[in-house]
DNA sequence: AAATCACTTCTTTTATACCATATTAAAATA
DNA sequence: TATTTTAATATGGTATAAAAGAAGTGATTT
């Protein structure tokens, strides 16, 4: 026992070297983590003990981490409070998308006026690999898109920002994913990244602020599109 | 303790009739609106175990409701993770400001598409009120200021935007009460929630955003004047 | 006299035990 | 046989106790 907890803490010191890290926030980030990765499919039920069983720690900090992914909106409670991994409905994942255009079209547009060249370069390389053909596997491809995104909206450095697009992000993760491995939409992608690099390099606020807004409207077209195929396969 | 209990029981199930409500989010609700309400000015340490025995109930459900606010940024942990209400820099204000604006403004033109007439009678009807002289109490305006814009956002119709607005709005609360007590602006408020009025009606969304934009960015410059004048006192 | 180290105290963190409720399975009755 | 009721089990909610960590205080040493 003595053992274990020695482990323990060594563990918890070298995992959490910085503003050190709780069991719960540690555990929230697992359950992100296999919640995106679709390790735990939406809807699928998280019994407390069960959970914390897996994940080594008692109930009460997965509880807390729980909670935390509530408000994200990745876990949500069944009307006798079982939770539960969110499930949202083709609207919801609409709405969302609908929020999200509107942080990175803010995003975006700040980032023409704070984004170091050093961030655009970045930014630019990126979008050149993933122009260029040496990416065959999709799921990679849709790492880099997301980077992608997430990039300019860094470069704003706006922080509330940024960590509420990473929440939003989360929420649809999953959905884009599906939606990207439908999808043979990689020109159409390629075309409205570069239509907002080139804004980001022109500096162009309003421009980009357009751009992310039609790369958004096509990503709910993609999405729409993948949700009614999926339905129509499963009747 | 039979008794106790079931008096608990009791009150539970008064308190919260549609979906049962944890204590955890009870608290999470008088928390809030105790830093809401400046009973708990920023900066001040929030000691679990005073607050938990001021509220009546255990540390384990005072924890979790203390995560939802930390979640929604109106608590933060120092570095040494103790809890302390949040005291934002008007560098950070202004940062969650740009976003409720591009929340605000967004939320503003699809109100413009989806709100019914009720819901834009009672819009207007709010905003003949606080154009009346009937209201002189700064607070009470200050309200319903909040509330003007809550309910056009509320009329998008858009949960997660209608969650996240409420979620910076009340980060922002404080700055902007100090704000409104200390701005003579009434004047611009009411033209500028004209002008939102007059984009509501007319549907016409662009509009919409223009003036939701406008409107926080004057708020913006109310807070930093504000702030300014606050931090000359001090000094 | 100042600085450092150890010890005590206070606060957060984690674990565990208990309680109330929801779900289920089984049994009894119609 | 089907339906309803009841009992057992599993699950989330809450409280409390034990553990770990940080800060303050006092004593000792240089």
């Amino acid at each position: 026992m003595a053992d274990k907890n020695a482990w323990l803490l060594k563990l918890k010191k070298e995992g959490a070297v910085s503003p050190r890290q709780s069991l719960a926030e540690e555990a929230a980030d697992n359950l992100r983590e296999f919640i995106l990765l679709e390790k735990l499919a939406p809807g699928t039920p998280i019994p407390e003990r069960d959970i914390s069983a897996a994940l080594g720690i008692s109930r009460t900090p997965l509880r807390e981490a729980m909670r935390l992914l509530v408000v994200e909106g990745l876990i949500e409670y069944s009307s006798t409070r079982r939770p539960k991994v969110a499930d949202p409905s083709l609207e919801e994942i609409i709405q969302y998308i609908k929020v999200l255009a509107a942080l990175e079209a803010l995003g975006g547009g700040i980032a023409c006026v704070e984004a170091s060249f050093v961030e655009i370069n970045d930014i630019l390389a990126l979008n050149e690999l993933m122009a260029s053909n040496k990416i065959t596997d999709p799921l990679e491809f849709f790492r880099l898109d997301m980077q992608f995104h997430t990039l300019i909206v860094e470069a704003s450095k706006n922080e509330p920002l940024i960590e509420t697009h990473r929440q939003y992000n989360a929420r649809l993760w999953r959905a884009r994913f599906i939606s990207s491995r439908r999808t043979k939409g990689r020109e159409t992608t390629l075309n409205e990244h570069k239509a907002i690099s080139e804004a980001l390099i022109k500096r162009n606020v309003a421009g980009m602020e357009n751009a992310m807004r039609a790369h958004l409207y096509t990503t709910i077209e993609n999405i729409s599109e993948a949700k009614t195929k999926e339905n129509n396969h499963e009747t």
